[in-house]
DNA sequence: CTTGATTTTGAAATTCAATATCAATTATAT
DNA sequence: ATATAATTGATATTGAATTTCAAAATCAAG
């Protein structure tokens, strides 16, 4: 909590920017709230809190998060684009279903291991990645 | 070629549509494109031929083609969907540079053995994934 | 403190891919 | 032929995301 505040001043840092209160708070409601959230979501909790905080701002900052690595951005296959942090929680992939729009978070050593395997394999220097696997789940099988 | 038509007859028709001249015409242009190409690159190269055809048909054309498994999205970062046909191409990933918007396609078999695995832990049955790993390739370092 | 340069912000306008609308055309069935 | 259904393309609309811009806040000297 405290250590993505500095991470995310690190990183602000990093680029010539400041932390500022607007900056701050989008970051303390992001932390706070489950995950797999839009813009527009976050936005719209943020405004509870402090109705005189702009979208633009939010769209802006969580752009910044996910530069600072703090959030990722995450295609659910709806419309918009959903931002998940990492607080507390290891780099996972998602198992989406077709038909209800759940998901699950899994995650696989070895596929992790195969997947910087393959990049070797063209010398291509992996940064991060996106394993998404459409499907239909148990509940509506 | 011919393949790919017959599929996408039969698909049309498990859905109660028609082969027209303009679905054909469009799925016959884009087989003979390079892949990796937005609707609205399509679209571009389909006017030439046939001028009185409408992007409106072209974006149809190409969700239908996505749901007869002859064509496949594809996220390359950039704003728009981008559409690859499998027409003689093997199930492949994109390792995508961040630095200069190239792509590398590549496929593990011991990686897609591990996601149907992943899968079946989970009760899901897979119909497709996508995994794209960005980072920074051989040219760019 | 001033002063001036830089950054940040929020409201509003804009962008742009994608979708929906709709009247006209075409195909199909009886 | 007549009714029904499907298809089309021009156009309008949507909606997430970005850009613009003037005002406000922050900072850096002097
Ligand atoms: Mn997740
Ligand atoms: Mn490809
Ligand atoms: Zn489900
Ligand atoms: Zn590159």
């Amino acid at each position: 909590m405290a250590k993505e505040i500095q991470i995310f001043i690190d990183y602000l840092k990093k680029k010539n920017l400041k932390l500022t209160d607007q900056r701050g708070r989008i970051l303390n409601v992001f932390l706070k709230t489950q995950r797999h959230l839009s813009a527009e979501d976050l936005y719209n909790i943020v405004r509870k809190n402090d109705a005189s905080i702009g979208q633009a701002t939010v769209f802006r900052t969580l752009k910044l998060l996910c530069g600072a690595d703090i959030a990722k951005e995450v295609d659910l296959g709806d419309g918009k684009t959903r931002y998940e942090h990492k607080c507390g929680h290891e780099h996972h992939d998602h198992l989406i279903c077709t038909r209800c729009g759940r998901f699950i978070e899994a995650m696989d050593p070895e596929i992790e291991r195969l997947q910087k395997k393959l990049c070797r394999r063209f010398a291509f220097t992996p940064q991060y990645h996106k394993m998404e696997i459409f499907g239909v789940c148990k509940k509506c099988r």
